[in-house]
DNA sequence: CTTAGTTATTGATGTTTGTCAAGAATGGAG
DNA sequence: CTCCATTCTTGACAAACATCAATAACTAAG
């Protein structure tokens, strides 16, 4: 079951065979169905996740009460919401978009893993600057694309979202109106 | 000269009079001249730092030659390399906007610190934490807000921004061109 | 003070997005 | 299968932004 787990990690660090086995041994899976909230903005998040199966969406509501898609985590992404582990309430939501098979992880648990086999403390500490970095480089192409290029990028890189995904869903993402990526769409298959 | 950091430091967590003395005493400070590079993109970002005077922004060159400001940062502000400590090339610049007084920190000296003082690790960890999340925060209200609540955002709270940064600077932090921030500013002077 | 270089504004024009409203397509529940 | 709710598309119009080009304002160096 952790053969996933093992296959994404291995994407950004080196495992060593010892660190697999670990891994294998000490994976607590769940499943929820389709439309299931994994977590509120405004509550505490003491879980991560890692998906198995699935797709899960993460989104934030501002005080316009505009909803803002903040990413999608297909099969072999991790979780790790921004406010895990503190007290700080969640400024997200979480929310299966499909029903969903995943790894489940808390902070106890994890410092038991820690106290047990102090090389985890490393990896996941590795593993939040990764996305760290990931999250600033989004950002930064958010702000140099047009909303047309980041559609492109999502069509050569992640062809799979547009059949799993609602389409006003993947407009907040990109940053726009439904109507403007019905649009922009209609205006590309016209010109290719 | 470490008053400014410990100030910076008390709005986020609890400092002890011990640690506040600590950090007093382990401070490095260097100036440097308007216009100095701290940072290439595509380096090893091997130091961390706290504005103690002048103003530093960071930015990135995307492949289509195009510049985006990430961030200005002040006096009282941290800056922390997203690659800091790693062996990533950097995905940014850092350049002094003015004349600048700065606190140096490099990952060597950090470890040292944590050496001799243990206290010191969590501190930066949860400086770590409070980045992250305010990055998220400003990706998250990037996506929701038009460039014209943008603007007025800072207007209102870092109006001193205004002066102090070229407007064709702010116009790349805002996501818009230089000309359409100098009609939005326009616009606004109009009605009101 | 003058000049060269940078930064800011303005005008004209085309494209894209937002908004409001209506209709078409899709999908799930009974 | 039918019906209802959600999701997607289309139209018309207004607002905002990008682009190209020219001019104005400002800055720093000689």
């Amino acid at each position: 079951m952790g053969n996933e787990v093992i296959s994404y990690l291995s994407k950004h660090i080196k495992l060593s065979p010892r660190q697999k086995e670990l891994i294998e041994k000490c994976t607590i899976v769940k499943s929820y169905t389709k439309g299931t909230i994994l977590l509120r903005q405004g509550n505490i998040a003491n879980e991560s996740y890692f998906v198995l199966k699935g797709i899960v969406r993460s989104y934030a509501i501002n005080d316009n009460e505009q909803e803002t898609t903040i990413e999608f985590y297909p099969e072999e992404q991790a979780i790790i919401p921004l406010t895990y582990g503190k007290r700080i309430p969640s400024t997200h939501f979480l929310e299966c978009l499909e029903d969903c098979t995943l790894i489940i992880n808390n902070p106890e648990y994890e410092q038991e893993m820690f106290a047990k086999y102090p090389e985890f403390e490393s990896i996941c500490r590795v593993m939040g600057e990764v996305m760290m970095a990931q999250l600033q480089e989004s950002f930064t192409d958010y702000k140099t694309r047009k909303p047309e290029e980041r559609y492109l990028y999502i069509m050569e890189h992640r062809p799979t979202l547009l059949q799993r995904v609602p389409l006003y869903q993947l407009a907040s993402y990109l940053g726009i109106k439904p109507e403007s990526l019905s649009r922009l769409r209609k205006r590309l298959t016209k010109n290719n």
